[in-house]
DNA sequence: CGGTAACAGGAAAGCGCTTACCTCAAGGTT
DNA sequence: AACCTTGAGGTAAGCGCTTTCCTGTTACCG
């Protein structure tokens, strides 16, 4: 274990130069150095297989090249999604980016967000909806803040801030659209599998559905689940159990809606469905899924573009991400399935 | 952006001591400290939000609290699966996680090990088949030897290697048991959606492929793409059209046999199908998916325990990870579909 | 031919933190 | 009473790198 790593004195020992030289070198500043010299020293480089400790690098030029990303999960094909667009731009920049996986809870995400402001990321991204306790969102303000106090850039994706540049999905536009079709289908007995009802972006894709449904002076179901699939399956044959009236059913995401189908598939029953973020999945269930599109790579990139850019004045910016129906399917008008 | 950043040397000011009283009561070092200072201490870090950088920490203690991850895409389900492993045991043990997107890019992924390596991290796992291309592979062998001779940990999942630690998905006995089970149900005529020929992941699940084709005395018709769901299904195509013999397909990963599966439905024909990966999109899509199941997150988790636990001795260690069948409904017998 | 501008390279001062070592007092020992 | 612990805190030497300022040469000028 005690390995000793070659260091810049080591390499312009071995070349027969001061560490300034070696240093200038090695980063091709623009002092200008004699190619005998230059070749000492790359060679020296080589032959110990010298590569510079970026953190004493960071220390001494004391800028910042990382980025940090929190999401709930990257494994979830939404947050998957998210990210692809966030990568893009990031690597698009020469960034490095740190992703950090807060599973959904509050308190390994304040914790996150001062292990990549101790790092000193030049930016974090938020991803995620927020929580509707106040308590955890004023508390992450709080860190956010001291963060961007301290020269750090942050945007975050679903959640209102007046404080940082924002990217926000159209959930609340996204829910009217999924209830709109649905009951322009001339379904009057909708059921909603939602998420978790701590989460902004169930509560807001909630209300857009609520506000078509009051359109139509219809009421809606609602059930909550997880936002996973096997959770959409269970809560849907619960759904199915309890209200055997219901001719449509709403999920809040596409797994969910996923699940929902293959519960309908168990219990033989057939309603209309229309799932929410159009995944790729959506096109490759049978019945294909009506789903709400929310272009969530699109999502990554500009809060990333966003992250990456110094706000044209002192005022936060927020960008609106318009949702679309797409229609497949997995709905159809009332009046028979098929 | 000339922010003055708080530093501890603020932080021991405002308190009234120096700065190494400060740091061991931040740090909670076992060296005894009167309440009262500490107590002023801790007051002045939260008035002055401060939080200490972590470049400094490194530079000056010297250990290494990071781990990197190299992998293709972490928005491919594949791969997102074997991060979840990844991320959950380094997690566990308190370890930051940074994840590289190599692209499938050779350079990239060189590039990556250098700056993992410029970034002191623990351990390097390298998710993802290596290159048949023995440049490509001899050169990055180099990086990573001259990365473990600093000290760090290299653990590599699915690519041979005598000097690191690996994790090995038995592909080679996959593609064995996916053909030996289109055999056995009768079929002669076999196509195979491979991925690129390039990775030695396609090129071990092929091997196997033809294995059991020798077996069983028969060829196979191979046709190239790329491991994603649209390219399999440009490839699944071609490959019907040009073979309408054909009455059963393997493909080299889920994605692909989807893929497949879209191409079918829409020339009207109705092959069995046989995916790899068994990821969780197999049995949600109708026909739900045979496949040959690997664990992936256990792949990861393995994984990152090799990178975590010093080796035993100096001997790399390897562990295979066996691959099952699961059976679904995409598999029929050769007389008639059905 | 003295003077100076341009060049090549080195010395050394940090960057923010940790920690080995030292100091000073107060209490305990014979 | 002289001596030694022990406790509580400070001093300062780095960790590996960048960069500002300096120094010593050489070349060019009038």
């Amino acid at each position: 274990m005690g390995v000793r790593v070659a260091t810049l004195a080591d390499v312009a020992r071995r070349a027969g130069v001061s560490t300034a030289t070696a240093s200038r070198i090695i980063n091709g500043s623009s002092k200008p150095v004699t190619d005998e010299l230059r070749a000492r020293v790359l060679a020296a480089v080589a032959e110990l297989r010298y590569v510079p400790n970026a953190h004493a690098q960071m220390l001494a030029r004391s800028n910042r090249n990382a980025v940090g990303v929190l999401v709930h999960d990257v494994s979830d094909p939404y947050f998957a999604e998210i990210t692809r667009g966030l990568q893009r731009v990031a690597t698009a920049h020469g960034r490095l980016v740190i992703i950090c996986n807060t599973f959904r809870e509050p308190a390994r995400e304040l914790e996150y967000i001062d292990l990549l402001h101790a790092h000193q990321v030049a930016a974090i991204v938020v991803a995620g909806s927020g929580y509707l306790s106040s308590d955890d969102e004023t508390e992450l303000h709080d860190r956010m803040a001291a963060f961007e106090t301290t020269g750090g850039r942050i945007a975050v994706i679903g959640r209102h801030s007046h404080t940082s540049d924002a990217v926000l999905p159209a959930n609340e536009e996204g829910g009217f659209l999924a209830g709109e079709h649905l009951f322009e289908l001339g379904h009057t007995a909708v059921g909603v599998i939602a998420g978790p009802a701590a989460l902004t972006t169930t509560a807001d894709r909630l209300a857009g559905l609520h506000r078509a449904a009051a359109a139509h002076s219809r009421t809606l179901t609602v059930v909550h689940a997880d936002f996973t699939r096997d959770g959409g399956e269970a809560a849907a044959a619960a759904l199915l159990a309890e209200h055997p009236e219901l001719t449509a059913v709403a999920a809040l995401n596409d797994s969910m809606a996923v699940g929902a189908l293959a519960a309908m598939r168990t219990c033989g029953r057939n309603l209309s469905v229309v799932g929410f973020d159009d995944m790729p999945i959506a096109r490759d269930v049978t019945p294909a899924l009506t789903s709400v599109r929310l272009p969530l790579t699109r999502l990554g990139e500009r809060a990333m573009e966003l992250a990456l850019t110094p706000p044209p004045d002192s005022t936060p910016r927020a960008e609106h991400i318009p949702a679309e129906l797409i229609r497949r399917e997995s709905t159809w008008p009332l009046p028979g399935p098929r």
